[in-house]
DNA sequence: ATTATCTATAGATCTATAGATAATGC
DNA sequence: ATTATCTATAGATCTATAGATAATGC
C-alpha cells in the first residue's frame, strides 16, 4: 500500500529528526501493521510482531510512535488516504458518461471491492482509538460521503436528477457510501450469489431506480383495493 | 436486557449442574458484560470487572464459562435474541396497513434506534470470536435479513410490488437490514440533522420510491441530450 | 557530537485455576 | 456427599523504556 502523506505525519510525534526517514520507516511500520491487523486483528497483534514484520527492533518502533494506539491511527489514516486517492482517481473516469452518478457508484464500489479488508479493519478498530483520533477517522468518513453529496447536488441543480432537498441528498450520499461498505462486511454471504459486477448493477438500479419502469414504487404497483 | 433462551445455552459448557442456576447466573454475567463492553469495549474489559459488576467472584465466573470469549459469545447471542424478539413483536403491528413493507421498515428501524449500542457492539466485536462462534453470529444476521426476504417475496407474489427476481429481493432485504444498522453507526453524524422519525421517513421513500412521482430515476429526469 | 538503532528487561496486567470454604440435600 | 462459591495466585504475556552500540556528519 502506498502511504500517501496525511494529517497523521504531524499528529503523531517521533523521536527521530530526519523527516524523510520518518516517512520511510512509518511506511514500513504501516505496511507491516496492516497485514497483521487484517490477519489477526489489532488486539491480538503484539508490538513485537509489528516490529519484526517491519524489519526493525521493538525499541526502534517506539522511536517512531509513542504507543501501539499510534500505530493503529497511522494505519487508519493511511487506509483512508488510499481509499480517497483511489476514489478521486477513479471518479475522473466516471465523469462525462450519460449517467454520471451511476459511473461514480461503479468506481466507488470497485474501490470498496479491492480494499474490502482494509475498510473492514477501519470499521472494526476505530472504536479502539483514543477519542481525539477517533474523531479524525470519523471526519475522514464524512469527507468521502461529501464527494457524493457534492455530485448529487450538482446533478439536482442541473436538472439531471429530480429536485431533492438537502436532507434527501445528504442521506442518499450516506446510503451510497454505506452500501459500498456493505459489500465489504457482508461479502462472506453476498459473494455466494453475486460477483462484484452483479452487485454494482443491482445496487445501481436500486439507488437510481430501474431506467425502464419504476423500481419498488407504491404507484407502480397495483392500486390499493 | 431480558435474556431470551438461545442456542448459546447449549453451546457454552458450564461446570454447574443446576440448569436454572446456569440461566440466572449467566443472565447476571451477560448484563454486566453488555454494560462494560458497550462502555469500554471487549478488550479493555477484564474478567475481574465482569465478575464484580455481575456481583460474583472471578472464580465463579469460570464455573459458568470456560473463557472470556465465551462471555462475548453469550453477549452476542443474547443481543440477537433480543433484537429478533423485538422485531418479531414489532412486526405484528406492521402487518395489515396499506403499506406492509413501509410498516416493517419503520418497526425495524425503531428497534435499531433503541438497541443501537448493542448492535454496534456486535458489529465491532464479532471478529474477535473464535471461528466456530463467529459463524453462529453471522448466521443470526442472515436470519434477520430472511424476515425481509420473505416479506418482499410475498408482496411480489401478490402483486403488491412489481415483479422482482430472487437476486433483487435478496439484495433489497440486505439493504433494509444494513440501512437500519447505518443509523446505529453513523448516528454520531446523522443525529445532527435527523431525528429517528425523519430518518425513517426519508429512508422509506428511498427504499420504496416516493409515492408521488419517481425518486432518483433516470426516466423521471430530463431526457438525455 | 549527534542521531539512529538494538538488546534486554522492568513493571504492570490479566486470564484461568487450584485449593479452601460454605451451602444444600439426602 | 455433592454442589456452588470464594480467595489467592501461578503463569504467561505484552507494552514501553533504559542503557548500550553503531552509524553519520561536522
Amino acid at each position: 500500500m502506498k502511504n500517501h502523506k496525511s494529517q497523521a505525519t504531524k499528529d503523531v510525534p517521533s523521536q527521530v529528526k530526519n523527516q524523510d526517514l520518518i516517512y520511510r520507516r512509518r511506511m514500513q511500520i504501516i505496511d507491516a501493521a496492516v497485514k497483521l491487523f487484517i490477519d489477526k486483528g489489532f488486539h491480538k497483534t503484539t508490538t513485537r510482531e509489528i516490529a519484526r514484520e517491519a524489519g526493525i527492533s521493538t525499541g526502534l518502533l517506539y522511536e517512531y510512535v509513542a504507543s501501539k494506539d499510534d500505530v493503529l491511527y497511522l494505519v487508519c489514516e493511511a487506509i483512508h488516504a488510499e481509499v480517497e486517492h483511489r476514489v478521486a482517481h477513479a471518479l475522473k473516469k466516471a465523469t462525462g458518461g450519460r449517467d454520471v452518478l451511476a459511473g461514480m457508484i461503479r468506481e466507488y464500489f470497485l474501490v470498496c471491492d479491492r480494499m474490502s479488508d482494509h475498510i473492514l479493519l477501519v470499521y472494526q478498530e476505530t472504536r479502539t482509538l483514543p477519542p481525539r483520533w477517533r474523531k479524525r477517522v470519523l471526519e475522514n468518513e464524512l469527507k468521502l460521503t461529501g464527494v457524493f453529496v457534492k455530485a448529487l447536488q450538482e446533478l439536482a441543480d442541473t436538472g439531471d436528477l429530480p429536485p431533492l432537498d438537502k436532507q434527501e441528498i445528504e442521506l442518499i450520499a450516506h446510503n451510497i457510501t454505506v452500501l459500498g461498505h456493505m459489500w465489504t462486511f457482508r461479502r462472506w454471504f453476498l459473494g455466494r450469489h453475486f460477483k462484484i459486477e452483479d452487485y454494482i448493477k443491482v445496487q445501481t438500479d436500486f439507488i437510481l431506480g430501474k431506467s425502464t419502469g419504476g423500481y419498488i414504487r407504491a404507484d407502480s404497483a397495483k392500486e390499493e383495493s
